[in-house]
DNA sequence: CTGAAAGCGCTAACAC
DNA sequence: GTGTTAGCGCTTTCAG
């Protein structure tokens, strides 16, 4: 059997609440009884339960964390972000990988509850009714990172994903580019397709270029998917000679397409990349990216939780982090 | 309030004994009376409070993860075997980066014990006294993840860094090359320093090679301490012509650090990385790199846990998984 | 197959 | 400053 507080209060000569209060850092507690409790405490090597201190206090000091991939380049940033703000605020982790799975999130969202988790950072796809009906029944607070509410019911942490893409084809498009291939997520995915897709669009149709949707080439956000697009994109009639990748990791993919194929980038392409991950100095040429913060993300996100759980004002339920654009080797400088 | 057990038993017109029944699954409850149970739970919206739970049976199906960092791209492959076998058995992760710090890692240790984890992965450094104090400790079972413990006092499991880093160097020697230089970690790392540079030093002597302590440059790991390396490696008077890193990414700076400075790889320098990261795909040439299984390492040390949280026997506390090598671009094929 | 009751270890009034 | 005393919501004997 494990020694409890009420061994501690036997030892230490006191109530079981003195030690609870020398425990949790209560002012309220003569330096000698303190002393003698912290003493008690170290010979008997008490470690306080925190399951019990959980169910009694109604707070567990832990909050969920659904993430579709932990393994991915992208969002492993992004938990590094939430967990360093967690551990700042005294939270810990509970990480859960959904794949971006419906059924799964949802059961997720259930078991962490169960759990009684003090809030959820959500990181996903599309906020269904389904989701947003569990969001609404969530006792406790949610936010979402790198994830889009239409319906602006929930608060999040994001940048302007279509203004972003947008610059970034503008860019190109500046450069005296008039083809401009684009390698999407599905249309489906509200970030990584619609939203970057609307960006791109918009920004043909500022310039008045002629929006070709051949130039436009769906991947799965792989290295593979963007080698796989070079194909296509190398064998029109009428080729691009630059392409926006939603994503780093499909940027690279399409550099090295094209250098298999014998290509040029910059120069037969130029190619330019989504998120500024570590990956984008990781290549010959270096690339080109539009820059998400990441890590920031995570970070904001967890910090706007904890208001939520420590139930303070908060005025902005959705923040908007800044993008910009980092100029590398994948294009071309004039 | 939370709708709770009692709630649900009164709808029901049972007791709270037998809604705890139907709700653990156990098999002893007439079907008319599960039925009406579960109505009621459904009815109430009931959900279980695993807190509560967790107090009465002393078990929290949590399980406490400790991991260096999980933005890397590494670590976090491994991150990703855990939690799938955690999740196969039923078992949420908390997880905690640690830095390798060793004051960060005794603390989680002690966090996670109080929040009463049923078993704990553990993933770091160096094994000190002091670590090891705190592992024999720990009321609950831990297992080691790609951590070497010299002692072979708890459970790990790893492949065998040691030969496969001479598995390595063995095959540049093969391959004709007498100059061999090695991109180390410090050899403070019983793994990524320690362990591989033996592999390199007995490969070299079984060759009967000369050992030259030039040939051994320092790095951190990461892709620009690749790149650095190269400025040591390209200015030497007599050059390496192969190179062996112990990390991926300092490998792809290897290569970039010898490209950008107008060599070929190979031709100029042969290199050879370690662990098989996506990086090593995303490369051009491709990277040569020893097969480190981080997900099954991850997985199988998941596996591993639970068993011994379900008090089964296991006959093999220290499991070394194989290890290979894959040839691919970075060095020449005779 | 079902119910009663005693905790699990701690916090949070409330009293003194 | 410190102690008393209810619970928190559930599992787990033990009876029947």
């Amino acid at each position: 059997m494990n020694t409890t507080i009420y061994d501690v209060a036997r030892e230490a000569g006191v109530s079981m609440a003195t030690v609870s209060r020398v425990v949790n850092g209560n002012p309220n507690v003569k330096p000698t009884t303190r002393k003698k409790v912290l003493e008690a405490i170290e010979q008997l090597g008490y470690r306080p339960n925190a399951v019990a201190r959980g169910l009694a206090s109604k707070r567990t000091t832990t909050v969920g964390v659904i993430i579709p991939d932990i393994s991915s380049i992208f969002f492993s940033e992004l938990a590094r972000g939430i967990e360093d703000i967690a551990t700042m605020y005294k939270y810990n982790i509970i990480l859960c990988n959904s794949d971006q799975n419906k059924e799964k999130e949802i059961h997720l969202i259930n078991t962490l509850l169960e759990k009684q988790v003090d809030g959820i950072v959500y990181m996903g796809g599309e906020i269904t009714e389904e989701h947003a009906a569990q969001f609404k029944r969530s006792p406790v607070p949610i936010v979402l990172a790198a994830t889009l509410d239409q319906e602006k019911d929930f608060p999040s942490v994001n940048i302007d994903y279509k203004q972003a893409a947008e610059d970034a084809v503008t860019t190109l498009i500046e450069k005296g580019h008039t083809r401009i291939g684009m390698l999407s997520g599905s249309l489906d995915d509200p970030i990584n397709g619609f939203q970057k897709f609307a960006g791109y669009r918009s920004a043909i149709e500022k310039k008045n270029l002629e929006f070709d949707e051949n130039l436009i080439v769906l991947g799965d956000y792989t290295y593979d998917s963007g080698i796989e697009a070079m194909d296509t994109f190398t064998t029109m009639q009428d080729k691009p000679t630059a392409i926006f990748a939603s994503s780093d990791e499909m940027a690279l993919g399409v550099i090295h397409g094209a250098q298999d194929k014998g290509f040029n980038v910059p120069g037969d392409f130029d190619v330019i990349g989504f998120d500024n991950t570590r990956l984008s100095v990781m290549v010959r040429p270096t690339l080109t990216t539009v820059v998400q913060p990441m890590y920031d993300i995570g970070a904001v996100s967890m910090r706007l939780l904890t208001k939520f759980m420590n139930k303070e004002e908060v005025t902005d339920h959705t923040v908007q982090l800044p993008h910009r654009i980092e100029f590398r080797q994948s294009t071309k400088n004039d």
